[in-house]
DNA sequence: AGCACGCCGACT
DNA sequence: GTCGGCGTGCTC
């Protein structure tokens, strides 16, 4: 008899039994079918085929319609997301569902999926010839354009600018054919030359073709790690096998995706959260076809499917974006050096701040590191200069000096950047009668003032209310404004620099399609200005006209109650400080700080990055921080604190002892306590190995399982957080 | 997660 | 007398 072992999209660590339907002999594995679940249908994934249930036959039910004629995962995928389930302790199912498109998680079918090729016909080469499609210029365009390429897909044409209804009349007229794809690599564009360190880097990874090495490129910024990549990629694709880039949800800007499509033309996918679903769905099937030498995307885009993969690049590897912070909650970064072991092909994690975890890899002898410490053009880096601001009067934030400097490089021609980590324009709403302080209902936080909407606003859950004119408990004209965020930066600057255009970069003046790339357009045309903004600023865009960097808001990240806030604040120190000056202007960063002494500002500015790094993770390795053990973390979330903490306690007690220089943390309340009305504790554990941690947390499961704590109780396992609380 | 079943308060 | 609140139990 043969029954299928099914991943049901549902929050259930198991799998279920299914009869297959009605005739249907043989189902391969990593196929798509439409099952019964309770009184619903759902699309779940087939693991696996065997011939005995541990279930009573008679409950079993049979699968009502297989959706794909050739599995949608193949057995690499399945593998992955079977590995995946059991690392990140999450429902197989849940898993599954976020490796398939959105498109592919309903019962769309995913048949015939062979994407058209077109190519231009004799009839079609005489028309251009002759000139007779000059009443239909697009077309006419199209033609051309076709014309010197084999062939090109619809998609191809599309990213071109062509639409169907030209092919189709092109079509119809005789001047274009389907054609097959063509044979890759199509072309390649001549790449830059290199400097011996980056020669050195893409011979070392070449040297590495074929064999599974994680490599780890640290660069600073402006020392071509996209040269390396792409010269990299380029090696790979000429071997026939395909490339996977991951890049931060920001770092996908339309400057990086030109230079790769100039450099690899039409041989470029892309993936990422910008995109419709049925563009999504042929840019992962094209991969999956091979009939693609590059896919470039966000986090997502680690479980794209390829035909021959040879090589994975994973950008800013240090940034937080990889990690998905809710549900299935994976680190694209780890899985995509997983899936290079799978595909024994070389991964390498660029950054110019690489993260501790990746330089603990390093020091472990498990990556290779590559260094590139020269700059292009030999440009100078910056100077970066703390300014003491403890009893110094600030206007709203900013210190005379910093607003001195501002105007220094203003009437030079150039542009500054003031860098606050804190949007909105006052994150605190004071009566200065009674005491009244604006908070939220919901969650135990202050309110942030926006000004220019009039509101009040709660940034951990979406409540808002009107900016009252009086204090709302003693109607005294006495509400004041503690601390600045952005728009009230802006409006400061706008006050001292009144002939400046000063542009604010947040989430909130970003909100429209396009309004970041036409800010960065404006920037970058070159007139004097002020640049103010979150730190949306740090990554990914280039202001080479910026000379001046005034950080405000440093020690928040100093002082951070977390583990890894040290670490943080010195990438966002560094990466920010990348953003000051290149190429033939040297940059200036401003600090502005209460703890000029603090001795991690001490050694990012006598030295760089590497030295500070290499400090932090002595300093975690002295007290068994990760990277040097390894941490899970088991959240609660209810309507009240103590049925939190009264499970967190059972899973702990029920864990029992963790022995072996293992160690339990909590329960604790979280920083924040209080979230749109739902109370949050942790309980973290602490393991010397892998392997342990993975069996604590097996314990910690079984003892957390049977609790039973109902739909009022939430509870999650994150492995290897980014944050413990 | 959904969805049904089930047992107690304010309504036509 | 019922409509509907959300507690809890189950899904091959």
């Amino acid at each position: 008899m043969l029954i299928l072992d099914v991943a049901v999209p549902c929050p259930l660590r198991r799998s279920f039994d299914y009869l297959p339907p009605d005739g249907v002999q043989s189902v391969e594995p990593g196929t798509r079918v439409l099952v019964p679940f309770g009184n619903r249908r759902l699309v779940a994934v087939v693991l696996s085929c065997k011939n005995t249930s541990q279930v009573d036959p008679a409950k079993l039910k049979a699968a009502v319609d297989i959706l794909d004629n050739q599995p949608t995962l193949g057995t690499d995928l399945l593998a992955l997301a079977q590995w995946a389930a059991a690392y990140y302790h999450h429902p197989i199912g849940e898993v599954l569902q976020q490796m398939l498109p959105v498109r592919l998680r309903k019962e769309n079918p995913a048949r015939d999926q062979t994407e058209p090729y077109y190519r231009v016909t004799d009839a079609g080469r005489e028309a251009l010839a002759a000139n007779s499609l000059s009443r239909a210029p697009k077309q006419a365009e199209l033609l051309d354009w076709l014309s010197h390429q084999q062939t090109a897909s619809r998609n191809t044409l599309k990213q071109n600018g062509f639409e169907y209804p030209q092919i189709k009349a092109l079509l119809d007229k005789g001047f274009l054919e389907r054609g097959t794809a063509p044979t890759r690599p199509v072309a390649i564009a001549e790449g830059k030359s290199l400097n011996p360190e980056q020669q050195h880097a893409v011979s070392s990874v070449d040297a590495q073709a074929g064999n599974f090495q994680p490599f780890l490129l640290q660069g600073v910024t402006g020392s071509g790690k996209t040269e390396v990549y792409l010269q990299a990629i380029e090696h790979c694709v000429k071997q026939g096998k395909q490339a996977l880039v991951l890049v931060p949800e920001i770092g996908l800007t339309p400057q990086t995706l030109r230079r790769f499509e100039a450099r690899f033309p039409n041989q470029i996918s892309v993936l990422h959260s910008g995109l419709a679903d049925g563009e999504r769905l042929s840019d992962w099937q094209r991969a999956g076809r091979g009939d693609c030498a590059v896919m470039i995307g966000t986090r997502s885009a680690v479980f794209t499917p390829f035909k021959e993969l040879g090589l994975i690049i994973i950008d800013e590897e240090h940034d937080p974006s990889y990690k998905q912070q809710d549900g299935f909650r994976y680190s694209a970064r780890d899985i995509a050096v997983k899936r290079a072991a799978d595909h024994t092909c070389p991964v390498i994690l660029g950054s110019a701040t690489p993260s501790l975890e990746s330089l603990h890899n390093v020091q472990q002898g498990k990556y290779r590191h590559l260094l590139l410490n020269e700059r292009a053009g030999g440009a100078q880096p910056p100077t970066i200069k703390l300014m003491d601001i403890r009893n110094c009067e600030l206007n709203n934030g900013l210190a005379p000096q910093s607003l001195a400097a501002i105007g220094d490089t203003l009437a030079k021609g150039e542009q500054a950047l003031v860098f606050l980590n804190r949007r909105g324009f006052s994150p605190l709403l004071q009566c200065h009668a009674c005491g009244w302080l604006g908070q939220c209902d919901h969650c135990d936080v202050s309110l942030t003032v926006h000004f220019g909407r009039r509101q009040l606003r709660c940034h951990h859950c979406d409540a808002y209310k009107p900016l009252p004119e009086v204090c709302p408990d003693c109607e005294n004209d006495s509400l004041t404004f503690k601390g600045p965020g952005t728009e009230r930066l802006e409006q400061t600057l706008k006050g001292a620099f009144p002939d400046t255009q000063v542009i604010r970069i947040d989430r909130d003046t970003t909100g429209g399609k396009s309004a970041m790339s036409e800010m960065v357009s404006t920037v970058n045309e070159g007139k004097p200005c002020v640049l103010v903004g979150t730190q949306m600023l740090a990554k990914g865009h280039h202001f080479p006209l910026v000379t001046l960097v005034v950080m405000l808001d440093i020690d928040g990240g100093l002082f951070s109650p977390d583990f890894r806030g040290a670490e943080r604040a010195g990438q966002l120190l560094t990466q920010v400080a990348g953003r000051a000056g290149r190429a033939e202007r040297p940059g200036t960063v401003l600090i502005q700080t209460h703890a000029p002494d603090h001795p991690i500002l001490a050694t990012l500015l006598r030295q760089d990055y590497s030295p500070f790094a290499e400090r932090l993770l002595a300093e975690r390795r002295q007290l068994g921080l990760p990277p040097s053990s390894y941490s899970a973390v088991i959240r609660a979330e209810a309507n009240s604190l103590d049925a939190c903490d009264k499970f967190l306690h059972a899973v702990r007690r029920g864990t029992g002892m963790p022995g072996n220089g293992n160690q339990f943390l909590g329960p604790l309340p979280a920083p924040i306590t209080r979230k749109a009305n739902r109370y949050r504790c942790s309980l973290i554990l602490i393991a010397q190995d892998r392997k342990q941690l993975h069996s604590l947390l097996n314990r910690a499961r079984r003892a957390a399982e049977p609790l039973k704590p109902g739909f009022a109780l939430r509870w999650t396992i994150d492995v290897d957080p980014l944050e413990w609380f």
